[in-house]
DNA sequence: CGCATATCCTGACTGC
DNA sequence: TGCAGTCAGGATATGC
């Protein structure tokens, strides 16, 4: 659900909402969002500090401070974080896992009721000041680009669909259901096409749609599905759901070509995709 | 190594 | 209207 859109849409808020604030109290309320360290080791790492950055990598947000540590988190299925301030801040809302008073009188909330979303602090961090936990991900679109031959040396030989290979984080990190299937219909293949039958022509394609639709997503701030789960830093929607080609439009019309939205069962996720544009 | 499958979890939705 | 069952999918572990 959050994906890069989203995520670098909350990166982008976090900026203005934190960045050069004080962080004078941390309240760790739910059992399982911190869960690489102990929530009291947690607390005492980011209590006194000031954060410095606010960064992204894929889908985890990497907050670091004025001491070099980074604070990472992943919004996973239903995280959202939000900056709250004066009345806003109560009631609390149901299923808020951590609070951060910041030192204007704000604070920074994690809201997750599914309880995939994560919160680590990382002291091991490399040149590029991406900690040691994320040295598995792939090339970043938005941060590195994505060249069609780095893309082309990943789907060499690879017998597994596009849609799988696209949401594998250690071949690019950031896409994951929705911008995969938006992907695969902008450059009209069929997301579970073998990686390695596509045409040299066909990765230069895929590349170029992967690029595209993600700008155009952080364009949009991100994609609020009807849950409307997915919220920026202040409570806001997305409307990159409204430019959806295929996402989540089984049996109804395709804008381009008129046919019907599909939806596949692969493995045990859906994929949605046109079958008069999409090869 | 590559690929498939199961797991975590809650809320929204579906069908009776 | 209520209730049981299904689905949603991020990352990771495990099995082959």
């Amino acid at each position: 659900m959050p994906e890069l859109p989203e995520v670098e849409t909350v990166r982008r808020g976090l900026e203005g909402a934190v960045v050069g604030r004080r962080i004078v109290e941390v309240k760790v309320l739910g059992r399982r969002t911190v869960r690489r360290q102990s929530p009291a080791e947690l607390v005492t790492r980011l209590e006194g500090r000031k954060f410095a950055t606010a960064g992204r990598r894929g889908k985890f947000l990497l907050l670091s401070l004025d001491d070099d540590a980074v604070l990472v988190v992943h919004l996973r299925m239903s995280g959202q974080l939000l900056h709250l301030s004066g009345a806003q801040r109560w009631p609390m809302a149901p299923h808020t896992h951590v609070v951060v008073a910041l030192g204007d009188g704000t604070e920074l909330r994690f809201v997750d009721p599914r309880t995939f979303g994560e919160w680590f602090v990382s002291s091991e961090i490399d040149g590029r000041g991406v900690p040691l936990e994320l040295a598995h991900l792939g090339r970043d679109p938005l941060l590195e680009g994505l060249p069609t031959a780095y893309l082309a040396a990943r789907l060499a030989g690879r017998r597994a669909g596009l849609k799988a290979l696209l949401t594998d984080q250690r071949m690019i990190a950031g896409i994951g259901s929705i911008y995969a299937d938006e992907i695969c219909f902008r450059a009209k293949l069929r997301p579970d096409r073998s990686g390695g039958s596509l045409s040299a022509g066909e990765v230069t394609s895929l590349a170029k749609a992967a690029r595209a639709v993600l700008r155009d997503a952080v364009a949009s701030r991100g994609s609020s599905l009807r849950d409307l789960r997915y919220r920026d830093l202040d409570g806001e929607v997305g409307s990159f759901q409204e430019r959806h080609a295929v996402y989540d439009r089984a049996g109804e019309r395709c804008r381009r070509c008129g046919d019907h939205v599909e939806r596949l069962k692969i493995g045990a996720r859906a994929a949605y995709l046109c079958p008069g544009c999409q090869l």
